[in-house]
DNA sequence: GATTGGATCGCCT
DNA sequence: GGCGATCCAATCG
C-alpha cells in the first residue's frame, strides 16, 4: 500500500554516495592538451567518452565522467552555429583548439563546448551528459537536487553542476579552470552508440552524437 | 527598430 | 507528449 515506492525514490536509493568535493585529483589522471583536441572534430566528441571533466573553483573540485557528446563540425555544417559566418558569440570557434564555447540557450540555459581542429575550421564538440565523479554535494547544491541522475544529464545541466558561466567562454581548457583528464593506460575498449544530434532537424541529420552504451547518466536514450 | 526562434528543462496532463 | 519560461543573437526591414 503505502510502501510502494516510485521509480524516482528508487533512483534515490540506488545512487547513494558520499560526495565532498575534492581537494587534489588522483595521481594516475593526466590532463588532456592542445594535440587531443587540434584534431578531427568527430574524433574529438568519441574519444571524449571516458575522460573526465574537472571544474576547479572556490568551492573545490567538482568532476565528472563525460559519457555522451556532439559534434559541430563547422562551417559547413549548417546546424553548427559557425555555419553563417564568425559573429561575437561564436567567435572563439573560429580561434586555435581547446577553448570554451560557452552560449546562452532559451534565455536561461548555457551550453558548453570545447573547440577543435585548428583556426581555419569553426568547430566544437558539445558537452551533453557527465556520470558525477567528484563534488556530488556542491553538484546537488548548485543543481537543487539530490537524485545522481538528474545532476548532469543534459548540456544545461552539467553545466549548472559544475558551476560553468558565460565568463568562462574563450578560456583555455588546459590552463583554466575548466579542464579534461584521462586515466593513464587505461585503454579498455568503451561501447559508443552513435545517433543524429539531439534538437537538430534540417532532415538528412548525420550520426554526430556518441554516447556511452547503457549508461544511466546520458541525457536520452 | 522589430520580430523570431533556439545544440533546454521541468512541470503539467 | 505538450508547453511555458525568458534572453538575446540573428535576421528582416
Amino acid at each position: 500500500m503505502g510502501s510502494r515506492k516510485t521509480e524516482t525514490e528508487k533512483d534515490a536509493e540506488l545512487w547513494v554516495v558520499s560526495g565532498a568535493p575534492w581537494k587534489s585529483l588522483p595521481p594516475t589522471w593526466e590532463l588532456l592538451t592542445l594535440p587531443f583536441f587540434a584534431r578531427d572534430t568527430a574524433t574529438v566528441a568519441r574519444e571524449l567518452l571516458g575522460t573526465y571533466l574537472v571544474s576547479f573553483l572556490p568551492e573545490g573540485i567538482v568532476a565528472g565522467r563525460v559519457v555522451e557528446t556532439e559534434a559541430y563540425l563547422g562551417e559547413s555544417d549548417p546546424a553548427c552555429h559557425s555555419a553563417r559566418g564568425k559573429t561575437a558569440r561564436n567567435a572563439v570557434m573560429f580561434g586555435p583548439a581547446g577553448r570554451v564555447y560557452v552560449y546562452q540557450i532559451y534565455g536561461m540555459h548555457f551550453c558548453f563546448n570545447v573547440t577543435t581542429e585548428g583556426p581555419e575550421v569553426a568547430a566544437a564538440v558539445l558537452l551533453r551528459a557527465l556520470e558525477p565523479v567528484a563534488g556530488v554535494e556542491v553538484m546537488q547544491k548548485r543543481r537543487g537536487t539530490l537524485l545522481l541522475s538528474k545532476l548532469c544529464n543534459g548540456p544545461a545541466n552539467l553545466v549548472q553542476a559544475l558551476g560553468i558561466t558565460r565568463a568562462l567562454n574563450e578560456e583555455s581548457v588546459v590552463t583554466g579552470p575548466v579542464r579534461f583528464y584521462r586515466e593513464q593506460g587505461k585503454k579498455a575498449a568503451l561501447e559508443i552508440v552513435v545517433t543524429p544530434r539531439v534538437g537538430i532537424s534540417q532532415g538528412k541529420e548525420p550520426l554526430l552524437r556518441f554516447y556511452l552504451k547503457g549508461n544511466h547518466f546520458v541525457s536520452k536514450k
